[in-house]
DNA sequence: TCTTATTATCAATTATTTTTTGAGAATAAT
DNA sequence: ATTATTCTCAAAAAATAATTGATAATAAGA
């Protein structure tokens, strides 16, 4: 009998359907009927009573599949257990990141890991709309604010202030505003998640806060994007100083009206389930936190940011 | 990972050997071989460290197997209560019996059970000589006599009364004896087992006990050539009542000196471990019993044996 | 009621694994 | 030194699994 028939047959079990458990494990549909039909067999008993559209767990199915799953679950702690001790870290890491933190900093920043663990192979998911653990098959997602959900389990990476900037050559030609009132008359690059497009930026100083609202010149739905436009000097945009912190450093962004405040983010590392805290994600958060601390440090070295983000 | 090349990896483990390890399991060495690799390069660990004619765990083996084997155990046991629930007996029967209880008796009650559950299948295993459970992959043995072994587990299925007894021709041509010791001008037929020859046989009457030593003739180290010998009028025999109970019942084997006690027996059914104490077992332990009880009330009934056999 | 989209299975082909077989290298036992 | 045993290897053969496209059944929507 397969081990990985048995995975199989615990997915389809949990979904009720050998499409989704399939879709899960990216297989094709035929080959996870097939892995069903071989546990059958090999059992001798009809895991699951199927009509042509549904199917459901049988009784004899009730019975072994949670026992089924504690040893499988044990086999693959004594694998972890046994791994750990000798310092072997090897599996795929499917992980979703937004576009711009992704491709820029996330990535890179993984592609170094796996060069130290060469056992390690990497699956990217980079969307900038929202992550769906139940839909993708996913291992942990890097996302900005913490975990939505309360079945999802986060680390918190590091506190992200936003800012507002503009490339110089756009400052040259439209100078820079001194007040958030003037935002009003200068072309906004926007970002638009899922159809709602933020086009009305907050900022206060001390007790008094504003909000403006920028020309629409651009928008995007990839934040990478917007920061493209930004750096070419096609607007001023609002963005995570990690996004822009390559630019920032190196001075093809510059940041507006830093002497206000701007509601700032949080960066999370979101994962679906207990079980999933691997020690792969564990390094990975670690990494992570080690990285942008190094970012942000650097951003505050060059004055561009208040040394207090890297309280957390 | 095939869950069948774990349960090689754990009897390579228990034996130390790859060779006994494929013995038992019933295939060749470089199956197993394979097996081992296979799993090994799964884990992506050595379990084993070689050298060419031996091999011992790994440290990493040590971690991992007795963990792995509680998982295999839990998912043994998830399918066995499985299959209890909905009274499913199915798997192979290895069997050992000595040659004529095996062939006349024990065999053909087997297949009998057989009939009634058609997913088992029978490895018979028929040889007088003593069995080994490490040597040979067995399930259970039907023998004369308890464990010898404390590390064996046996059920006693019944006594069993033994009977001196010859054939209606050869009483005619030679005489019944009316006294143990006339015995020694008789024809003996002797069963050998591992070359000793059983040729002096005890009798005794209340307090008084002979030993008597037949006159050698045909001696065999098969107890069914024996019966067959005595059947055929070669000569006089001991054997186990149930060894001859269709040959006294149907009076081709008529008892001698019946007034007289010889050493009774006792049948077992013996198990190499508590874990081979499966279903199966005990159903065939009962069919056993409710044989051997029908086959000695059918020689109590006739007169051919005392009735306080059937008291255990 | 009649499509349409979805679901699971099937059957034939292709691809991949596993087993067998015979040979070979290393070494404990005699 | 010789023999017998143990394990591994490599090539061929056999068995198994995956893919693909087709089919049958049916829930949901028009």
């Amino acid at each position: 009998m397969q081990l990985e028939d048995l995975q199989v047959v615990l997915k389809v079990a949990e979904f009720r359907s050998i499409t989704a458990a399939a879709r899960h494990l990216d297989m094709q549909m035929a080959t996870a009927s097939a892995a069903v039909k071989r546990v059958e067999s090999a059992l001798g008993v009809e895991l699951f009573v199927r009509t042509t559209r549904h199917l459901r767990l049988s009784s004899a199915g009730e019975r072994y599949l949670p026992q089924c799953e504690a040893a499988l679950s044990m086999l693959d702690q004594a694998k972890q257990t046994m791994r750990n001790d000798l310092d072997i870290i090897s599996g795929e890491i499917r992980i979703a990141v937004s576009s711009d933190l992704g491709r820029n900093l996330a990535i890179p920043w993984v592609n170094e890991f796996m060069e130290q663990h060469p056992d390690v192979t990497l699956r990217a998911h980079i969307s900038d709309s929202n992550i769906d653990f139940y839909r993708d098959a996913l291992d942990m997602a890097l996302r900005y604010g913490p975990p939505s959900d309360s079945n999802l389990y986060g680390f918190k990476i590091c506190n992200v202030p936003r800012i507002i900037g503009a490339s110089p050559e756009y400052i040259q030609q439209y100078g820079a505003p001194s007040h958030p009132k003037e935002l009003a008359n200068h072309k906004g690059l926007f970002y638009q998640l899922q159809g709602i497009l933020n086009d009305t930026w907050l900022l206060s100083e001390g007790e008094q806060s504003y909000k403006v609202k920028p020309k629409a010149s651009y928008a995007a739905n990839d934040g990478d994007l917007v920061r493209r436009w930004c750096v070419a000097g096609k607007g001023v945009a609002i963005k995570s100083c990690l996004d822009v912190a390559h630019d920032l450093l190196d001075g093809r962004i510059v940041p507006l009206l830093s002497e206000y405040d701007i509601p700032q983010g949080e960066l999370w590392l979101v994962c679906p389930s207990r079980q999933s805290i691997t020690p792969i994600v564990r390094l990975l958060r670690d990494l992570f936190r080690e990285k942008t601390r190094a970012l942000l440090m650097a951003l505050v070295e060059k004055g561009l940011l208040d040394k207090r983000v890297l309280d957390d």
